[in-house]
DNA sequence: GCTTGACCTGTGTCTAACACACAGGTCTAA
DNA sequence: TTAGACCTGTGTGTTAGACACAGGTCAAGC
């Protein structure tokens, strides 16, 4: 299969394809006319690493878990220390998301009652120097 | 004021401090020693840039924001133009963090009674392969 | 006065996961 | 032949800082 193929059957670009490939998470042969061509291997090598980009690991996790591998080791211990570590990220990630989602909203709402002010030497915009996050004790604003 | 000083008070690092600096975000005179000194415009210039940001707004945000006010104009329709884009991006963010968060606690659950498997020449690790999203349908999974 | 640790400077590079750019080559339908 | 799609290897850009480096300044302590 070819770059642009690969890409197609598994809905991502040829530039992703060609990333992993410059990193050597893919080994595609040489065609005759110097084109990349990607055995089945390397099929099932990009779906993999596709899945494992999805569940949230990153490039260098992937590589990691492929160098376990190829060694010939169960990489699945490593596998699941991996995911515990991304996921506590993603968590830690996700409540900054909630309280940075919860405060543009609020700064919206609150600034469509206000009015248009200019700007002074100290002051750029009165907006965002007056925004006030709203308290969430038994609010309904969210 | 001097960089670290005002990186303190603030509670952000000298490094932020000297990024928007650069960034001729904040323009500080110069000390007779050659050190970079924050007078007060400036000192309410880096609390503005550190509130939009935690407001979410971009660093390149800021700038417009800046530009629009040194020409004395009320920079507050730009703010709530922009307020609305980057809530919306936070918006898909948060939504594919979503999805991905409960990908990833199924996956550490199913993958917590999985035995371990050796590699073979076309997998790499079959639990990231055998990974299978639960549905949403009535379930308590969440 | 000297030493040492903290802080300073300007400038450059790195981080992560791609996306884009470029100069030049290949393929194929029209 | 032409034109558009795709290819190559290599380099750079994106975002918001964090880090690195060589060298300078400050001030407390000895």
């Amino acid at each position: 299969m070819k770059v642009t193929e690969l890409a197609k059957e598994f809905g991502t670009t040829p530039d992703t394809v060609r990333y992993y490939t410059r990193l050597k998470l893919l080994n595609p042969t040489k065609s005759e006319n110097g084109y990349k061509y990607y055995p089945p291997t390397e099929i099932s090598r990009l779906k993999f690493i596709l899945s494992a980009r999805q569940l949230g690991f990153s490039v260098s996790d992937i590589q990691h878990i492929v160098d376990e591998a190829s060694l010939g080791k169960a990489a699945c211990p490593l596998v699941r220390s991996l995911i515990k570590e991304r996921l506590a990220e993603t968590e830690k990630q996700f409540q900054a998301m909630l309280a940075l989602r919860k405060n543009m909203k609020d700064a919206l709402a609150q600034w469509e009652v206000k009015e248009d002010k200019a700007p002074t030497s100290t002051m750029v915009c009165h907006l965002i120097d007056s925004f006030e996050p709203t308290e969430n004790n038994g609010g309904s604003h969210e």
